[in-house]
DNA sequence: CAAATAACGCGCAAAAACGAACATTTTTTT
DNA sequence: AAAAAAATGTTCGTTTTTGCGCGTTATTTG
């Protein structure tokens, strides 16, 4: 049986059983160890599952608001580039998270950070960080976008000109070779503007993917930035700029 | 069986019978007492158990359960009052939902509405109501109070006073026989009068457990509430208070 | 109240599970 | 049918989990 066909039926028995092994599964379908490692890691990377030492389990039930989310979530390199941000980040300090994927894999992080003061306009980080009962979480108003669970337009704006970051985490669609960060959506241009200007030191986090796609709003330039965290090298006259910018550069 | 497939089961135990025993988990998992006594540990540290001498009990005052089962209180009363405050509430209407069990349940029967602009401070309303598309889903900043989900302090009430509600839905902790609405919490009664202040027309839903509860801080008089949905009969005091004020009174 | 007993947590070594890299087989494409 | 791509199995170094010994702490019992 080729993998295709495996991965409905383990699901199918984690729906029932409330959780799969390794090793059941290797007697079950009569395949290597390995294999079975290797369906259960997509299979939670699609968010199906949840992998535990020794199988897995149905994903906890703490609801967020899509199940898309949580794919993005698990996917390696956005937790890697997410860990080095956050080991930037000490504790006791204040900290704005913007929407994003990688920004709430970067809230993930900070689940066992102290004494932070954490202000967002994602929904879904607000939730992911309620576990974190030595963080205080202050969601700023705004349009819930039932898209990723962010709150945007003029209500999120004002709010946060009400505050004075030490640091912000800030994503983006796209990053063009001349080193400005595009986005997709006006709204949220507004946002991440008022965001930079409040911010003591500004952290981008953003994978390779952006590198390659475009977008049509401009948020600001590189030279905004104080550091950048991403996994894949930047082209040459985006790591030139970035040099001459004084924007440090961190790899995942 | 590893020790994260162990977890859900242990919890699954604990729920059905109350507690667990060191002993009686090993029996159950054929593994050393000490490593139950591990699992059990690392269960209390994350708040799932409680910790007893000989094993674990289930948690009896921590937030997340306490709200679980508050909310589980009285399930269907409050289904049933909040069945009959979505049907005083047009399609096409502003209204603002504030924090509480029985206004969360409001949410979810407003969940077939059209074209509605749904202003709320709590964040599980938030997360229902990002179910139906038609409804445009305004949520105010704040505190995030991990209790209950509620954006509480200065910010709630900044963003609720740039609003004018058609309807408000509100709840309260107590009810007096003076026509009194009191709260446990100060912080809230801010929000509440503010709500009270921008709303055409003030709707209160509250079981009749409400009615036994005491709580010390004044949010406002039942003169100012429109309509009142319960369950129970008022007390004759209460009841001719309404009936001087011109509050309506509807049970489920 | 004090001794006896049971339960507890800590450090450490063994065992199990893990992921990465590479070889091999199967399937698909051209 | 050959080449390319995908899936699977194998090996091996690393990480996580587990069980045991032992001194400490909590509960029970006389």
């Amino acid at each position: 049986m080729s993998q295709s066909l495996r991965k409905p039926e383990i699901i199918k028995i984690a729906r029932r059983e409330g959780r799969v092994t390794v090793d059941g599964l290797v007697d079950h379908f009569g395949v290597a160890p390995q294999t079975i490692r290797r369906d259960l890691t997509e299979l939670a990377d699609s968010g199906k599952l949840e992998r535990v030492h020794g199988g897995a389990v149905l994903p906890s039930t703490t609801t967020n608001i899509g199940y898309s989310e949580r794919r993005a979530l698990n996917q390696a390199s956005k937790v890697d580039i997410a860990r080095i941000c956050a080991r930037q980040i000490p504790n006791d300090c204040s900290v704005f998270l913007n929407i994003g994927t990688t920004t709430e894999a970067v809230a993930t992080e900070l689940l066992h950070h102290q004494g932070l003061l954490v202000v967002t306009n994602n929904i879904n980080i607000a939730v992911i960080l309620s576990q974190n009962p030595s963080v205080e979480v202050v969601v700023t108003g705004g349009n819930l976008r039932r898209s990723d669970g962010g709150l945007v337009g003029d209500l999120a704006t004002q709010t946060i000109r009400q505050f004075q970051f030490d640091h912000a985490v800030i994503s983006c669609s796209a990053l063009r070779d001349n080193g400005d960060l595009m986005d997709f959506d006006i709204q949220e241009v507004g946002v991440s503007k008022t965001i930079i200007a409040h911010s003591e030191e500004v952290f981008l986090v953003a994978d390779g993917s952006k590198f390659e796609r475009k977008a049509p709003a401009r948020i600001a330039s590189m030279a905004e930035v104080d550091m950048f965290f991403t996994d894949l090298p930047l082209s040459p006259a985006c790591a030139a700029f970035c040099e001459s910018a004084g924007t440090k550069v961190l790899y995942a």
